[in-house]
DNA sequence: GCCGTTTTCGGCCCGACTGTTTTCAGTCG
């Protein structure tokens, strides 16, 4: 049983239990149990199997240890049974319905004896539903119309559509509201988490009236949820629903922390406040006993107010990163600027739609000091990969362009295929011709587990194989991650000195966030590349870095951070 | 249900907006 499994047992729980109205402490535990399991680097599975202690997970106490314990071992839960056993099969769909909270879910179900969404649907169509005391013809004419929604939309947006619909947003905002100052984008974008609910908008404007206006008028809005003075809330054309917040300049250091999240990030960090007689709030900290409000230029001072380091967005994620905050235990994450080098690049001599030249001289103009050139092998026919001969070539043009272009190393290299089998695409000898290889899966990614777990240690074992391209293949939204003992592969790329790709194609990101910071654990070299096509996909390694600092990276867990000497030497006696 | 440089028991976050109400409950984030 896989962890996202578990993970959505545990939301049906929580859905349950809000219906039961149970104490909101009791859900909010179910709740970050679930968030907790889905996002864990290991296999819940495994790890019981191996008699750990799940209790030492924060947020996991012995009775969500027990019931993980039993699930995994049994296949059920017999908690969750009985409490599925209090609700008529159907009611559950109900709740997925949004504006639908527990409580009308509740009513609906024992006043209208509602227990499906067809139910519902002929319920509003007849008046039953504006029938009913509290309710009228406004809500029920809002719930038709949340069903049809319910019915079209689409899950969470892939990160690569989300943060392109965002700068759309925020073009048409600035340029159709000339009192805008500041316009940040806020939420799981602003975290650089992989899927995106909805964009979280903040804004500073001398004229907030306008930005309400301007964005519930906007082209491709299909819905206006609210529109109030500080807040418009719409769905767009694509499902995608985006909130704007304004707000007076004085507040944005609160704004920005409040509105980027994580919910329980926010959550500790009120605890916090309440610890030291404050309330926090989006405006700022206000004193619980004088009632004043403190207010923050930055999120930096806010932050330092609560006694805690600066938490950068990417680690916002709601684990035990704010205890780690109060123990100054944050380190200084790698940044863009300390990349020197990308090492996973293609150019026209196989997919990649620029020459080499244009390439090499975008990563100079970038200011990176090295690049390898992995064009395709052979394999990827489809890809014009390249033949022994024309790889040799391809390394004699590389090693003239170093000279002709000056001040960047270059790197002759390959992608190069791992086999179904495991075998590699080109021989030892030709390998041995290059200076960087990336191995990468390609092909048969439906593989299980222990055969895709051998294929890919064995090109690790081979000295030849420098780094591992986007191990797991996964294109977010669209492509499962193959499956693997990815805990197995870490431990071997520690062994044989294979370097680990964090691939920074919004596409793939990949390692994903919780295998970046495993890998690191078990000692396992990274490196940041952009996979780029394009020249303008050199720009990958922005989102790759944020990637790493997801997965809490410091600047020297990454090998393309040493500088192009220290880099060459590590190369040569790495493996 | 979880958790502890206030605590192993007693705490546990806060505001905007909507709709149906004359003061607030429900939902959302």
């Amino acid at each position: 049983m896989t962890n996202g499994e578990i993970a959505e047992r545990f939301g049906t729980i929580v859905s349950l239990l809000q219906m039961k109205d149970e104490k909101s402490f009791t859900v909010r535990a179910y709740q970050r149990a679930e968030r907790t399991i889905d996002r864990f680097p290991r296999d819940m599975d495994a790890m019981v199997a191996e008699g750990e202690d799940l209790t030492k997970i924060p947020g996991v106490g012995k009775a969500i240890s027990d019931k993980i314990t039993e699930l995994v071992t049994t296949g059920k839960m017999s908690y969750l049974e009985r409490l599925e056993a209090e609700f008529p099969d159907g009611v559950l769909d109900l709740i997925d319905i949004p504006g639908l909270g527990p409580k009308t879910v509740v009513r609906l179900w024992k006043e209208l004896d509602v227990t499906s969404v067809e139910a519902l649907e002929a319920a509003v169509e007849d008046g039953r539903v504006a029938s009913l005391p509290r309710m009228g013809k406004k809500s029920a004419e809002n719930i038709g119309r949340a069903i049809q929604f319910a019915k079209s939309r689409s899950d969470r947006f892939p990160i690569a559509r989300a943060m392109d619909i965002s700068r759309r947003v925020t073009a048409h905002l600035r340029e159709n509201c000339a009192g805008i100052s500041q316009l940040v984008v806020c939420g799981s974008i602003r975290r650089f988490e992989e899927t995106v609910g909805d964009l979280d908008l903040v804004c500073v404007t001398s004229d907030p009236a306008a930005a309400m206006d301007a964005m519930a008028g906007m082209d491709g809005v299909a819905n206006v949820l609210g529109h109030g003075d500080k807040k418009t809330s719409v769905v767009l054309d694509s499902g995608l629903q985006v909130d704007l917040r304004v707000c007076e300049p004085e507040y944005i250091g609160a704004m920005l922390q409040y509105f980027t999240g994580n919910l329980h990030h926010n959550v500790r960090l009120r605890e916090i406040a309440t610890g030291l007689g404050l309330s926090l709030n989006e405006y700022g900290l206000k004193d619980l006993e004088t009632g004043v409000l403190e207010t923050y230029p930055t999120e930096e001072a806010l932050y330092e107010r609560l006694g805690l380091q600066y938490v950068p967005p990417e680690l916002r994620q709601g684990a035990d990163e704010v205890e780690r905050a109060r123990d100054g235990d944050i380190p200084r994450l790698v940044q863009l600027a300390d990349i020197r080098g990308d090492l996973h690049t293609h150019t026209d001599w196989s997919d990649g739609r620029d020459t080499m030249a244009e390439m090499i001289l975008e990563a100079k103009a970038w200011g990176l000091e090295y690049i390898a050139v992995t064009d395709h092998s052979v394999g990827r026919g489809i890809a014009n990969g390249l033949s022994v001969e024309r790889l040799e070539s391809h390394g004699r043009q590389l090693k003239e362009l170093e000279s002709d272009i000056g001040g960047i190393r270059i790197l002759r290299g390959t992608e190069m295929d791992i086999r179904a089998d495991g075998t590699l695409d080109y021989s030892d000898e030709v390998l041995d011709g290059l200076d960087w290889v990336v191995a990468s899966v390609h092909s048969a990614m439906g593989q299980d587990s222990a055969t895709m777990t051998a294929r890919i240690i064995a090109a690790m074992r081979n000295p030849r194989v420098s780094a591992i391209g986007h191990l797991s293949t996964r294109l977010i939204g669209e492509r499962r991650p193959v499956d693997a003992d990815y805990d197995a592969i870490f431990r071997a790329a520690a062994d044989t000195g294979t370097a680990l790709e964090i691939n920074g194609s919004l596409e793939r990101l990949d390692l994903k966030d919780a295998h970046v910071s495993r890998a690191r654990e078990l000692g396992a070299a990274l490196v940041v590349n952009t996979d780029a096509h394009t020249t303008e996909g050199l720009g990958n390694m922005e989102y790759g870095v944020s990637q790493a600092r997801r997965g809490w990276c410091e600047k020297d867990d990454i090998v393309n951070c040493m500088g192009a000497e220290e880099f060459l030497k590590w190369l040569e006696n790495v493996k």
